[in-house]
DNA sequence: ATGCCACCTGGGATCGATCCCACGTGGAGC
DNA sequence: GCTCCACGTGGGATCGATCCCAGGTGGCAT
């Protein structure tokens, strides 16, 4: 017979049994204690007997169970994020930005979408709880989760939209100021039948957003027409069919102002269907700045979000939580940004 | 002293102690066998005692604890994703294609991205190992994360491209074929000075891209220009300048096989620059179908790939494998699509 | 000489759930 | 009357790491 090399044919050596600390102990010629206080740098070890655990660890290519760790400690080293959905690159980005700041600070990421849904979102929660994450990143789309999280005692965060504001530590833009800007510019710039193309007033996005829109049309004494306020469907194709009876030449506005990039996406595309150029028979700005935006001809002039610092701050905000569970709810509000490109003009 | 309604102030009714199978037992008038027997629904417990038990449990909101059962049962509901980078659409997709499925599984993920690295990914896998995901389901970049895996006896599957073919299971596409047939598509319309716009060729991917690139060139019989295939950074400012150079007009293609999203978005970003139209003074081609490729005027023709089923095929293999876990490794093909949209044309 | 403290180590309890096993009970079959 | 088995229950060990505590040593100040 041959010289049996590999018996599994994966060409790398497996480890027949998965070395405990108690492996590593006898190895190194100690007890599990000490083990424990060399592996964890916690309590005092002589430095020789602190090298040779060390190395005996190595050697057996010992990863400690952070499952026996967690469950002595009750609270593990995980944040939990919960977002609407991926393919959203608003939500994309803002979870790589979460991902990106918990690794810095040694927390790895349970990652769940509730695709809008609210019960998802409870269900999602229950998971977060049963693997008790040390805290959650969340966009709400009500307030059941934060409520649920709360009274099992896992601090959270909302991010984006707030449904518990005075309850709940949040990371959020100045919707109404940015959105308020954003159509000042437009009646600067001889505006005057401006649309808002929204999805929802409920939450804080929606409502201050939409606010935002009123107050700088009455600031600049344009009586608020109500059919210029058009609610559309959450998704593109319902957004798209809504544009496109929006923009029937009969009441077509001058411009729209779409409350996020979905909806700007489905008034691109309604513009498109009905052969109308941006921004010569209509101009079009949109809240949230997608890569999209930047690649279209004419560019979206758009209201951005640094998602990335949303993440990161959330993160931050939640371990301070975590670190003083008793401090008074903060809402920590982010900067936004108008990038100009030529989806506008004067009329 | 008025009545004291809530001391923290939150509105919601926390627990104060999170209730453990012991106090659901207890409550329940049983032992704690007996309650894990009603709770998991494994071996003989009455049903008026099972009731009680479930009761019990609701009424003190009880929530299993995943890391003490995950510790007696040496293995988690949770599965490993980890990918490059969630801000490009690829990848998010893939990611949320995965977070479906196992959800539908039962399982949870914990998600990691890696930038880029093999020490990075490495140093998830780690996270992974000491948290004992059921699997892993990783766009590797480099062997290094599959062995150590491997090595601790996790299960993995390799998605998009591989660097264990035949020691670990796989989901890709045929890179080769997809990109033979829409070379063969260019070279239909009349195309011969055709540039494949590229990145990388040692992983299967770009490798087999090339390879498809070359084969549908030579069965046509037209000579391989070395000065076509060009390579490219990673990101987008790197392949925006590199394909500036490619475009300049003395040696300019009639066509560009852009390797995948983010080489696509730097050509067109290119021929943005040098005032070049498409199709008319450049016919462009994608790998990937990225959003904004539709939105576009004119739109992208590309080779398309189900994500969410690329992901869904992942994790079902992946179940299987961890079912069980001496079958032979086995890559599954996913297949591709070309979207035919306007920016190519016959020359 | 005594006390004190810093340093170092190991034993054993503990976290919360699972599960093996022993120990019932009662009805069916012979 | 006996065995056998399905049904039902609780005790206790177990998973792997942490950590409290007791115990030991040696140096230094009083």
């Amino acid at each position: 017979m041959g010289r049996r090399v590999n018996g599994d044919g994966t060409g790398a050596a497996e480890l027949k049994r998965r070395a405990t600390i108690k492996d590593v102990a006898t190895a190194a010629g100690v007890s599990r204690s000490t083990a424990s206080r060399a592996l964890t740098g916690r309590g005092y070890v002589a430095t020789d007997v602190r090298e040779r655990v060390l190395a005996a660890a190595e050697d057996l290519r010992y990863v400690p169970d952070a499952t026996a760790r967690y469950l002595k400690q009750q609270v593990s080293l995980s944040l939990g994020v919960l977002v609407s959905d991926l393919r959203n690159s608003f939500y994309a980005r803002l979870a790589a930005g979460v991902g990106q700041a918990a690794r810095t600070q040694g927390y790895s990421l349970v990652l769940a979408e509730d695709g809008g849904s609210a019960d998802a979102q409870v269900e999602a929660a229950e998971t977060f709880v049963a693997t008790r994450v040390a805290g959650v990143v969340v966009t709400p789309v009500s307030a059941d989760v934060t409520t649920y999280l709360s009274r099992h005692r896992i601090p959270v965060i909302e991010v984006d939209r707030q449904f518990a504001a005075g309850a709940c530590d949040a990371v959020v833009v100045d919707n109404h100021r940015a959105s308020a800007q954003v159509i000042g510019e437009l009646i600067g710039r001889g505006h005057r039948r401006i649309a808002l193309f929204i999805d929802e007033t409920t939450w804080t996005t929606g409502r201050d957003r939409h606010a935002g829109y009123q107050a700088a049309l009455a600031a600049a004494g344009i009586a608020l027409d109500p059919d210029l306020v058009v609610s559309s469907g959450w998704d593109v194709d319902a957004s798209r069919a809504a544009a496109v009876a929006l923009l029937r030449p009969s009441s077509r506005p001058t411009a729209v102002f779409a409350a996020n990039n979905v909806l700007a996406e489905g008034v691109w595309r309604a513009a498109n269907d009905l052969g109308l150029r941006i921004p010569d028979d209509l101009s079009l700005v949109s809240f949230d700045d997608a890569p999209w935006m930047s690649l279209v001809t004419p560019g979206l002039t758009a209201v951005a979000q640094d998602e990335a610092a949303l993440g990161a701050a959330a993160v931050q905000r939640l371990l301070e939580r975590i670190a003083d569970p008793d401090a008074g709810p903060e809402t920590v509000m982010m900067p936004t940004q108008i990038v100009h490109r030529q989806s506008t003009r004067a009329v």
